[in-house]
DNA sequence: TTCAATTTTCAATATTTATTGAAAATAATA
DNA sequence: TATTATTTTCAATAAATATTGAAAATTGAA
């Protein structure tokens, strides 16, 4: 397959996929883009290689970095920054359960803990109790599957992950 | 806390959270309150519940059946067609696990190993390769524990991975 | 079968989310 | 310092996604 086809398929896929996981199409793309150059790109050239406009890319190169998978990087004599994707992708991996974890789960965690103090005088109130106690249960999995990425050493995971669940 | 307002803040935050993960907030909505509730309820209680159309409310319901995580109920006397939620929320996040399994990460499997048909006799292809490699092994890993979560035992899973990677 | 209740469909509409583009701010050079 | 390149911001706009609601289809009772 020729390098450009096989180029324009990744981008589209991985953007696609990303929406179906609540991550904006942009983002991926741009994400993907970077972590198959070769070498640091400019905003320009993002702009160009994915047809999107300057606050687009500025913006989403922003938030990438905020999620800590691209970073700037300066080219001596060229005045424009330029942008890298870190190539490790267990590192990306990594990155990303970290964010979610912090960012989305840690809330919900403390939320159905509230929600575990609710008045069990009626049916309803016991039956609700024991759906929230038994989400904690599966979301406490979830958090701890993440963590386990967080923590994991480079291939020490998928050695192990594999060995207990093949 | 009242159950009225633990209702409430239980399926605002599970819409909330579905967003996150490319969930639509209606369907995660009914599905809650199907979760909390200790009977079977028809269309319009759920309409009326969640202050939405029939249309939504029929479609949603019709989604959530394909996921596998709803069911009609017949009720004797009744005409109206009654629905409940799994109850069992292992059984419930195995066949989640299932469903995107199928309908997302499977296909990304086969883009990928398509795309390491890519001519490496560049520097970019050679790049390219590595990057798509790469990127194997971790959806591969995803893939893998979707695939555990939808394979384990109920309790089997949470002890088994606790045990590994507490 | 007829008729009313119920469910389904889907074009129209609303809402949410993403993107643009140009002005303002900032940074680098001379 | 003034000038120009570059980045950032954000109101306006577009695009994507979700929701409505009423007509059509289906179902069950009489």
């Amino acid at each position: 397959m020729q390098y450009d086809e096989a180029k324009e398929q990744f981008i589209q896929t991985w953007g696609t996929l990303a929406t179906q996981w609540g991550i904006n199409r942009t983002m991926a793309q741009i994400h993907a883009l970077l972590l198959i150059s070769t070498e640091p790109l400019d905003t320009d050239t993002v702009m160009e290689q994915l047809q999107i406009s300057r606050g687009n890319a500025n913006m989403t190169l922003r938030d990438l970095m905020d999620w800590g998978i691209v970073s700037k990087r300066l080219i001596p004599g060229e005045r424009k920054e330029h942008f890298v994707a870190e190539k490790d992708i267990w590192k990306v991996a990594r990155q990303i359960a970290k964010e979610r974890r912090r960012r989305e789960i840690t809330p919900v965690v403390e939320t159905l803990e509230q929600l575990k103090s609710v008045d069990t005088s009626t049916p309803e109130g016991q039956q609700f109790l024991q759906v929230i106690t038994d989400l904690s249960q599966v979301v406490n999995f979830a958090d701890s599957t993440l963590n386990a990425v967080v923590k994991a050493e480079e291939n020490w995971l998928i050695s192990q992950f594999l060995k207990v669940f093949r």
